[in-house]
RNA sequence: GGGCCUAUAGCUCAGUUGGUUAGAGCGCACGCCUGAUAAGCGUGAGGUCAGUAGUUCAAAUCUACUUAGGCCCA
């Protein structure tokens, strides 16, 4: 895959993150940490099997959802002090088997909540808006806010524990919902994530009366050796003797279970190792600005906010085969444990007692857990110490690529530098967490700077109404077959250039096609044009002589322009890493500029060069051009552009070999780029009223009036107003000055200028601008301003436009507008019909397959009038078909070939010279 | 539930510091051209700029909320 689709990456040394080498540069890393205090062990909620007596991945967990039915109750908790001593709090739970654990309560601070009387004489307290669940008949006794509740105590439930740090009080936790329950849930430390978290901020102790085993301890009375589920009922039952009990309801929902074991998991306090980085969070949001992200919202948004509410890295896992974590300890005689971590192999081997009993051939060494576990090294006081259990999250083993791929710092120290950072990384965008932020906190960390300069988020591929790609739906598309079918470097072009660079991209095979029709084809084409006309006409780019290009027409002056203008703002965007935008300019140059009007307009020239010099002229700059277009192109699109730079500059040397050297800044001619972008401009025009006006490109017209306001307008169109000549088949362009007669001006308002001056007035203003006279706008021009109900409007309010010039017919575009002379005249039409009859007679040869440069003699059959025009006009036929003879049949009957001109008929036969 | 992103023509996308007729390509309809030809060019129809409210002389653009979709987290 990566091949065919020329992905440029080193497959015979590709670095493999399960190779000896890698692990120990990762270990390298982790020491680094350790030294720094920057590594601790702590506790982390996971989903627990108590049969296998392990935590599950989350990948696991989401295999195993069934169905449960759970108790759900609600629990009362007697306040032993201070103003609401002896109300209850109301609890909901629904897991019963975690209150033997219960360390506190929370409520959420932002919410209302109300003390309430029953007609039992109950006193309660819950959420206001949860009171629903009260059955009973019971008046409001007082509203509480939720925050005031915080620190007030409650009589523990069951007395298993000696409490070693203060608890069974009200804690405050967003966390807490008002969707079931009563607003108030208890807090069990060990065997929940919020639980967890609020110990932590509240300095909870951790009450554990489950243990692993999933069975209640010894100290847990009635429960002991009871399974934690199935100990609810009793827990239930013994809270309903205490009275102690609300009331209880049963309900089933989706919880998850053991994909092995089949039993209910539960959420345990289980022993993590973490990486301290939020001690040197600023640093990295500091690096963090440095980055160059696109799209650029995702480096400040997602990921900074991501940064600024770092929290330690839970490093470790646990598995059965991975990256060890490369710490050894031992607990002393007072229960604490003794950490070391070592940081190569060489240490390992030093350290341990029995290295070459477990690795004793080196090269077979496999460091990986399990078999690193019988390792045991000796702490300085010689005690023997054993590795902790645990595998390093993979995210570590991918962030500590930048080194750890070099075996660095063991080795390729060179190396390393000279590749640190990296100019750019890849990747989807749900790697926020993942890759983006795994090599950006172990490389701050480690080397003060950032691990990438810049970043491509890439968005994710759906399908073409927007839906994930799966398998089973369906709708997956298959890369090989589109490569197969349209080429990788449509496909390649196709991914860069549809949509911009983060956004989900929906996948749509016939954008395929038509990016080959549309982009492809046509570069191809222009490639294949000058290949055809450059042999026929001899060209030889490297030994012709080069004509400077100040020296060269207009036209080429232009597209030269052109293409070095391109290739700035190319640059610019490729070095912003916009690759988007870049393709999509590459795209446009290519059809627009390049295709659709130099290669257009010059197409008989090329053809038919009038001098040698016109000739050399020509081809020097299509040469030049393709060959600077192809290198843009071909980062995205290599292997067609490979092939048709080799073909152009008929060498083996290849395009990703070649440089892109700076654009050409003296080849740069603005104007002249304005100028021709008002000779296409002029040319849309012309054509748009030829079309309305049924009058076909091949009837000429005597002639277009273009209304000139300023002397530039004026300079511009004189320069390129053969090129619009040319093009549209007319004989004259005359200019009409702002002073003629026939011309109507009109101006309309300047919103930017009279906006900010007017205010409120604007709309006043704007209706005055639009009612100002021909006349009047005169006088703006002259005087610069003019007074009109004691408005003082300037010559920079109003923008001044012609839309009307008696007589004509017109047309308006970008500002520019132009008239066209309809009328036709004998010449006119007798111009028109020879052009007419050129185009039978080279439609026959060319559906016949006449060789280009092939003679031949054309009889005609027509009427007079015709007739008579094309015997005026033989030279100029003859020139123009490649004919010898052009006739009248004069009576001869041959095998004629029905055609018509202007609906009269014209039957031609055209025979081969020998 | 929280954070971030996206929403413009049937489809894929542009749209500048807010400036008054919101653009392009494809598709569709119609036409042109004819020695780049399994190409090329044009014209036309097509819009509640997701919705609501606000700020402003002026909002696709700024603000708030809502809806839908996506990603990450809880």
């Amino acid at each position: 895959m990566t091949e065919r689709i020329g992905y440029w990456i080193d497959l015979n040394d590709a670095y493999v993150t399960y190779h000896n080498e890698y692990i120990e540069s990762v270990w390298w890393a982790l020491k680094k940490f350790f030294e720094k205090g920057l590594i601790y062990k702590g506790f982390k909620i996971l989903p627990f099997c108590p049969v296998c007596e392990s935590p599950l991945s989350s990948h696991e967990v989401a295999q195993g959802y069934q169905d449960l039915k759970d108790p759900s109750v609600y629990v009362k908790f007697r306040i032993t002090e201070g103003e609401y001593k002896d109300s209850d709090f109301l609890v909901w739970t629904t897991t019963p088997w975690t209150l033997p654990s219960n360390a506190a309560l929370a409520v959420n601070p932002e919410v209302i909540y109300i003390q309430i009387k029953t007609e039992n004489d109950d006193i309660f307290i819950l959420a206001k808006e949860r009171a629903e669940i009260i059955t009973e008949k019971y008046e409001v006794l007082k509203e509480i806010n939720g925050k005031d509740l915080e620190h007030i105590p409650y009589q523990k439930l069951f007395d298993f524990f000696k409490e070693d740090k203060k608890a069974f009080y009200v804690t405050l936790g967003d966390f807490v919902t008002t969707e079931d329950g009563t607003g108030i849930v208890h807090i069990a430390p060990t065997y929940g994530e919020d639980d967890y978290q609020t110990g932590l901020k509240y300095d909870l102790p951790l009450f554990s009366a489950v243990g692993k085993n999933g069975l209640f301890i010894e100290k847990a009375g009635n429960f002991k050796n009871k399974n934690f589920k199935e100990a609810d009922q009793d827990i239930i039952f013994e809270l309903k003797n205490s009275g102690r009990l609300y009331k209880k309801e049963m309900f089933t929902h989706s919880y998850p279970h053991c994909w092995r074991h089949k039993v209910p998991l539960m959420y345990f306090a289980t022993d993590s190792w973490f990486i301290r980085t939020t001690e040197y969070k600023d640093k990295m949001i500091q690096l963090n600005n440095t980055i160059n992200w696109n799209p650029k919202a995702f480096g400040s948004g997602r990921f900074g906010k991501w940064l600024e509410d770092n929290k330690d890295w839970a490093i470790s896992r646990n598995r059965f085969w991975g990256t060890p974590l490369p710490i050894w300890y031992y607990t002393d005689n007072q229960g604490t444990e003794h950490y070391e971590c070592i940081g190569s192999f060489d240490e390992l081997e030093q350290r341990s007692v029995n290295y070459s009993e477990v690795y004793p051939v080196k090269s077979d060494m496999d460091i990986h857990k399990p078999y690193i576990d019988d390792i045991v090294i000796e702490s300085k006081d010689g005690i023997k110490m054993k590795r902790v259990s645990q595998v390093i999250d993979c995210w570590f083993d991918s962030g500590s690529m930048p080194f750890a791929q070099f075996h660095y710092p063991f080795e390729n120290e060179n190396l390393f530098e000279k590749n640190f950072p990296a100019d750019f990384i890849a990747e989807g965008l749900d790697q926020t967490r993942g890759w983006f932020y795994s090599l950006h906190a172990i490389n701050t960390f480690l080397f003060d700077e950032v691990a990438y300069k810049n970043l491509i988020v890439n968005g994710l591929i759906l399908d073409k109404n927007g839906k994930k790609m799966s398998k089973s739906l369906g709708n997956a598309v298959n890369p090989f077959e589109m490569i197969n079918r349209y080429g990788a470097d449509v496909l390649r072009w196709y991914l860069i250039y549809s949509s911009p660079i983060g956004n989900s991209k929906l996948f749509n095979e016939d954008d395929l096609k038509e990016l080959q029709n549309k982009f492809f084809d046509t570069l191809i084409n222009t490639v294949r044009f000058f290949i055809l006309y450059s042999n026929l006409t001899d060209f030889d780019h490297r030994n012709d002589k080069v004509t400077k290009v100040k020296d060269r027409p207009v036209i080429d002056r232009w597209i030269v322009s052109k293409v070095n203008s391109l290739k700035k703002d190319y640059l610019e965007l490729m070095d912003d890493y916009d690759i988007t935008k870049a393709s999509r300019i590459l795209f446009d140059f290519t059809n627009d500029e390049l295709s659709n009007w130099y290669i257009r307009r010059n197409r008989k020239r090329l053809r038919k060069p009038e001098n040698e010099k016109d000739r050399l002229s020509g081809y020097h700059t299509l040469h030049y051009v393709i060959v600077e277009l192809l290198k843009m192109i071909s980062p995205v699109s290599p292997f067609l552009t490979e092939k048709l730079y080799r073909t152009i500059t008929e060498s083996d040397e290849s395009i990703h070999l070649s440089f892109i050297e700076n654009a050409n800044e003296d080849y740069i001619d603005t104007k002249l780029e304005e100028e021709m972008r008002t000779a296409q401009n002029i040319v849309y025009i012309v054509r748009s009223i030829r079309v309305k006006n049924n009058l076909r490109v091949r009837q000429p017209l005597r002639q277009i009036l273009v209304p000139v306001l300023n002397e530039r307008d004026k300079e511009k169109i004189l320069k390129v107003k053969e090129i619009i000549l040319e093009e549209v088949n007319v004989k004259e362009l005359n200019l009409l000055e702002g002073n003629s007669e026939i011309i109507v001006k009109q101006a309309k308002p300047h919103f930017k200028s009279i906006g900010p001056k007017f205010g409120k007035n604007v709309k006043t203003v704007q209706k005055i601008i639009n009612g100002l006279s021909d006349k009047q706008i005169s006088e703006i021009e002259k005087n610069k301003f003019i007074n009109i109900d004691g408005v003082k409007i300037e010559f920079s309010d109003i923008e001044i436009f012609t839309e009307d010039i008696e007589g004509w017919i017109l047309d308006t575009h970008d500002s520019l507008t132009v008239a066209v002379d309809i009328k036709l005249d004998d010449e006119l039409i007798e111009e028109g019909i020879v052009r007419e009859f050129i185009n039978r007679v080279q439609n026959f040869r060319r559906n016949n397959e006449f060789n280009v440069s092939e003679k031949v003699n054309v009889y005609f059959k027509t009427d007079d009038s015709i007739t008579s025009i094309l015997k005026k006009n033989l030279k100029y036929i003859k020139a123009e078909t490649l004919s010898n003879k052009v006739e009248s049949s004069n009576g001869h009957e041959f095998d004629f070939s029905k055609t018509d001109i202007n609906g009269i008929s014209c039957d031609i036969f055209i025979q081969k010279l020998k």
